[in-house]
DNA sequence: TTTTGAGTTGTTCGA
DNA sequence: GTCGAACAACTCAAA
């Protein structure tokens, strides 16, 4: 209202963006402080990995950039945030702090600590739903119940009716009268610093983060792949995938953005939209099991998982992150991994299983490595795929489900452009022997310029036997009557 | 309350 | 070559 009312502050954490944001809506008509906290302690293990913080570092300075634009800069403060929040409220005494939702367990736990601050200080605590299609606690079963299984909970989503429109951004913002000191972007060293190797460096080749290039990205998956999205989702070779993963993850684009975007590009027929639109809802479902289940990114969902019998080998693991496991399909994802900060969605199911399956290694480590170099690393769907592929989950594959990686190569790379641009030392082998170069007669290989072993590793593992270890493992978690909550 | 149908993404085997 | 069945038993959601 009018010119006399008490600033806000807007806390930015995940939702960087300028458009459809409820809370940067809600104070555009009075002196606002816009402000992000690098708080490092308080996710603990789940603060943000390497990629996820080169991410960050060039989604700050284009959010940065928007705000300075209409006239309200952002602060850029480091520390505890039940700390920093509730001082800086004080600084500028403001009336209150408004958020978008965080889901994280960690996160909710410190909301609760700043939500306690600022009210014992007389001051308010806000938060918008803003990175979800509906907030977990609202979509229930017939009996109040969560949903544990994706079919009818995406049903359910989809009969709540059409999103709300998505809100514009503010023309023009108020700024508060005189802003505290922030740090520098660059102080928050968020990028590999020097004597570290930079190995972000070819991310800038596929990625740009900010607003902006997000909502050209979604722009231009409507108007192209999204029509042949059934199918090219399954190709890695081709750029059949939306890339929005890490624009969603940091908040760039909003669910209903790209709800509407998608429904819209689709001539408002759901049917048509529906590919990719259960890909936005597996999305939801994710912290929906994650809200309900805080235990998801540690914990198996099924209590007898618990038991089984990994054996952890420092070695297998370190192939596997290197890409050098000898199935081609999964070495080329793990490259891609490494040098783009991204992985196929196919592949990652598929190298997801060659190490919890195959190698028996513990899926939390392999949930692990994902977290530090994604840049769409998301607790939620980090954990809740890694459970899915492992077993362990709610809503999980059949145990007998082992993904054979030649098999899984040669129906989706069939041509195998993926496996020739991430793996190239195999790229002169024929389509014949490009997924199991260890048939491929002597004489080829030699023509090739393989030597097996030396320019490229055999399989760490036969198929075969790795397979039928993984069904005896899963065969000793079965008949345990003593098995949970001791009720006899 | 009981019952019933279903459950993202696969592989293998035998006809 | 293609095709359908088998592969655990269980849990979930809704009728």
């Amino acid at each position: 209202m009018g010119g006399m009312e008490r600033p806000a502050l807007l806390w930015f954490r995940q939702d960087l963006r300028l458009a459809d944001n409820p809370a940067l809506h809600a104070v555009a008509d009075r002196p606002v402080l816009p402000a992000f906290v690098l708080d490092e302690a308080a996710a603990g293990r789940w603060a943000p990995g390497g990629a996820g913080r080169w991410w960050l570092h060039h989604s700050l300075a284009a959010l940065g950039a928007g705000l300075a634009a209409r006239g309200a800069p952002l602060l850029l403060l480091r520390g505890r945030a039940e700390i920093v929040i509730p001082a800086l409220a004080e600084a500028v005494d403001a009336g209150e702090v408004l958020a978008g939702r965080l889901y994280e367990p960690w996160a909710r736990e410190r909301d609760r600590l700043v939500a306690d601050a600022l009210k014992s200080a007389g001051r308010g605590f806000r938060l918008a739903t803003s990175s979800l299609l509906r907030e977990p606690a609202r979509v229930a079963t017939a009996t109040g119940q969560p949903y544990a299984v994706y079919t009818p909970f995406a049903r359910a989503v989809a009969a709540m009716g059409e999103p709300d429109a998505a809100l514009p951004a503010p023309e023009r913002l108020h700024p508060v009268a005189a802003p505290p000191e922030g740090e520098a972007l660059a102080d928050l060293r968020l990028l590999p610093q020097p004597p570290e190797p930079d190995w972000a460096v070819q991310f800038g080749t596929l990625w740009s983060p900010g607003e902006a290039a997000a909502q050209d990205r979604l722009a231009r998956f409507a108007g192209g792949a999204l029509a042949g999205y059934a199918a090219g989702r399954n190709t890695p070779g081709i750029e059949g995938s939306s890339g929005l993963s890490p624009h969603l993850r940091w908040g760039e684009v909003s669910p209903r953005q790209v709800w509407h975007a998608v429904m819209a590009a689709s001539g408002g027929d759901r049917d048509r939209a529906w590919p990719f639109l259960s890909e936005i809802l597996w999305r939801e479902f994710s912290y929906h099991l994650m809200w309900h289940r805080p235990e998801v990114p540690d914990t198996p969902l099924r209590p007898s998982y618990a038991r089984f019998p990994f054996q952890p080998d420092a070695g297998l693991l370190r192939a596997w992150q290197r890409g050098r496991t000898g199935y081609p399909i999964v070495d080329a994802g793990m490259r891609q991994l490494w040098q783009l900060g991204w992985m196929h969605n196919r592949v990652r199911m598929i190298a997801a299983s060659l190490l919890v399956k195959h190698l028996l290694q513990p899926w939390q480590d392999g949930a692990a490595y994902f977290w530090d170099t994604l840049v769409d690393a998301d607790l939620a769907s980090n954990s809740a795929s890694w459970q899915w592929i492992a077993g362990s989950g709610s809503d999980a594959a059949p145990y007998f489900r082992v993904f054979n990686p030649v098999l899984q190569g040669e129906k989706f790379d069939a041509e195998g452009r993926y496996v020739r641009r991430f793996v190239p030392e195999l790229a002169k082998l024929p389509d014949r022997f490009l997924h199991r170069p260890w048939e491929a007669p002597p004489e080829l290989l030699r023509q090739a310029g393989v030597a097996l072993g030396r320019d490229y590793p055999r399989p760490v593992i036969d198929h075969a036997a790795g397979r039928a270890r993984a069904l005896a493992a899963f065969a000793t978690l079965k008949d345990r009557p003593d098995e949970g909550d001791a009720t006899g």
